[in-house]
DNA sequence: CCACGGAATGATACCAAGTGTCAAGAGCAG
DNA sequence: CTGCTCTTGACACTTGGTATCATTCCGTGG
């Protein structure tokens, strides 16, 4: 469990998904398969100049169209930090539903099984008469390193 | 309870947090109460339009620095759509810790008070070491008139 | 009632992030 | 190899928000 993912993996993905497996979608892979071994987090932006250093061809456009399919594919989570800005990170293979506590200061991310009790989520349906589809819980705070940084 | 905000709660505000009491934020304060009465949510822009349209000499700066600033002292609280967006809405006095149960369709939002369990947060405290200092969540789905809607 | 100091404003320029368009390029089936 | 079509790259454009700064106008103290 915990298996981090590889390239073959999400170039499976997109050929399971009827799309093609071409060039740039192979350099973006071998870039994410990287930060997710880091458990780095990044922008689209990130990902187009990371890229851009070993394959200067690929156009801003499709960073920004595969960082979306891969979402849809369910290789990249959007996570939201405590100042507002959104992030990606790869999703860990074999994760099931979690949510993200992320340190307000160098954003580092650790997943979480916490949620909201089902029964909660029943009870707010007919309290409410919506049919609920989904829900987003992002927990901020401080890490070790940075709690030990700030008293210094 | 769940009184909703008058314009004279939100300029007594304004003084005792020793700002001035101008006549731009007069006008959206205006603003602002009749869109919380109807529960409406905004973004900063759309307050700047509507403010323009009785009060056309508000500068588009101002309406994001009152909409900054009217979000510290808690009057709004900034909501995310199923779709990513984010926006403002004026929050009902006297209400505590909640969150918000969104329509993906038509955006109504109805606070809820379901919550996780402080007992988690505990665990997951100690699990990570990270020091906790709030959290996010955001639940979406169907409003009763949206289901109806999408049955026609 | 007036005058003054500084907070607040409005105009504008600027910036970052993301999207739409479309001709050209390149997977992949046959 | 060939051709169909998905995908790409370039780039203009939009959207949402911020920085700057001279000017305005609150609100206090006289």
């Amino acid at each position: 469990m915990n298996q981090h993912v590889t390239i073959d993996q999400m170039l499976a993905a997109f050929e399971q998904a009827g799309m093609r497996t071409t060039r740039p979608r192979r350099a973006m892979a071998e870039q994410l398969v990287v930060w997710g071994a880091a458990e780095r987090e990044f922008s689209s932006e990130d990902l187009w100049h990371a890229v851009q250093e070993k394959a200067p061809w690929v156009g801003r456009a499709t960073a920004y169209r595969t960082v979306q399919l891969l979402q849809d594919l369910g290789f990249l989570d959007r996570v939201t930090f405590a100042d507002g800005t959104e992030r990606y990170h790869v999703v860990a293979a074999g994760h099931g539903h979690h949510h993200h506590l992320t340190c307000e200061v160098c954003h580092r991310i650790v997943p979480v099984d916490a949620c909201i009790a089902p029964a909660a989520f029943e009870t707010m349906a007919q309290q409410s008469g919506f049919a609920i589809s989904g829900h987003r819980l992002e927990i901020f705070g401080r890490c070790p390193a940075c709690q030990a940084d700030s008293l210094r």
